[in-house]
DNA sequence: AACTGAGACCGGGTGC
DNA sequence: TGCACCCGGTCTCAG
């Protein structure tokens, strides 16, 4: 599952290939095409997948930028400005190929859901197994309201006061730790994974109510949450299950993990319990997380 | 108005 | 071999 250290090794991969050049045109799947007849918007949003095509044509993919888990495409045509937003949801995988016959893993290939033609020959090819993913294209970022509720980007300076902020509102004093650290209305970027993580670096329950920490375990929590972040995207992210970089690429952090999937506690060997929070497995040590 | 919970979206993987 | 079920990031909508 791409969080934000995947979804940066995307990026940065992705930027310096496809900045600066042009789409010629897009392609979407049957399945896209079918799933809009349907009235369902499968990876294409707010556009019916024809209109999407015939806007995205022609224009320039000015700059590569991650926002949260979110890949914005600026694009340009004349003087105007768009963005083409792009979230991998579950399983979306980005490739530039000549060819998509060189997108080797199966699975990849045979759920290939948009193909960017570039003027330069190359082709830019969307692929998601789950299709939990999405290609929304807008004007500005106010035109997809939940962009504007995301929380500031965790390296960014203000973003450690504004977790402890939002930790305080009523709404998300008394949930439990584990799931407001991976609200993106509280922390950008951080999932399953790395709450996981960084929980049991801090030797937080996953389940303690984040009213009963102190403003200097959130503060330290923060800086646990972004280093582990800062540690992966050092390491090319984790590659699990269906995230991969571009063109298939692989992380290492997965090697990293001390306790998301684990059975056994790294540090004392007890086994692992795990609860459900917010509708994901949380996994920790019933002896080292109080 | 604001929050809450449920539902929807999917196919690969797993277990019976 | 077949089939039911599980899983999950985020939005939307009903209550």
């Amino acid at each position: 599952m791409p969080e934000l250290p995947e979804v940066e090794g995307v990026v940065r991969d992705l930027r310096p290939i496809v900045e600066g050049k042009t789409i010629k045109s897009v392609s979407l799947s049957d399945v896209v095409y079918t799933s809009h007849e349907a009235g369902k918007q499968a990876i294409v949003k707010n556009a019916k997948p024809s209109q999407f095509e015939l806007l995205v044509r022609d224009m320039k993919i000015d700059k590569l930028e991650r926002r949260s888990k979110y890949i914005f495409f600026h694009l340009k045509k004349d003087d105007e400005r768009f963005i083409l937003v792009n979230h991998l949801g579950m399983s979306g995988a980005w490739f530039v190929v000549t060819d998509v016959l060189e997108i080797t893993e199966e699975k990849f290939r045979k759920h290939i859901h948009a193909i960017f033609t570039l003027a330069s020959g190359e082709l830019l090819v969307y692929a998601d197994i789950r299709r939990f993913g999405e290609l929304r294209f807008i004007k500005e970022i106010a035109d997809h309201p939940p962009l504007l509720k995301m929380a500031p980007e965790p390296f960014d300076e203000i973003a450690c006061d504004f977790f402890i902020m939002q930790s305080e509102k009523p709404k998300f004093a008394k949930k439990s730790i584990k799931e407001v650290i991976m609200d993106g209305q509280v922390i950008s970027g951080c999932g399953n994974i790395y709450a996981t993580e960084a929980l049991f670096k801090m030797l937080i329950h996953p389940g303690k109510a984040t009213n009963e920490l102190s403003r200097e375990q959130k503060t330290m929590l923060f800086r646990v949450i972004c280093d582990v972040l800062q540690e992966s995207i050092d390491s090319g992210g984790s590659t699990i299950s269906d995230y991969r970089s571009i063109n298939g690429g692989a992380g290492t952090m997965q090697h990293r993990l001390k306790m998301y999937g684990k059975k056994q506690c790294v540090v004392c060997e007890t086994n692992t319990e795990s609860l459900v929070i917010a509708g994901r497995t949380s996994t920790y040590c019933p002896q080292c997380q109080k």
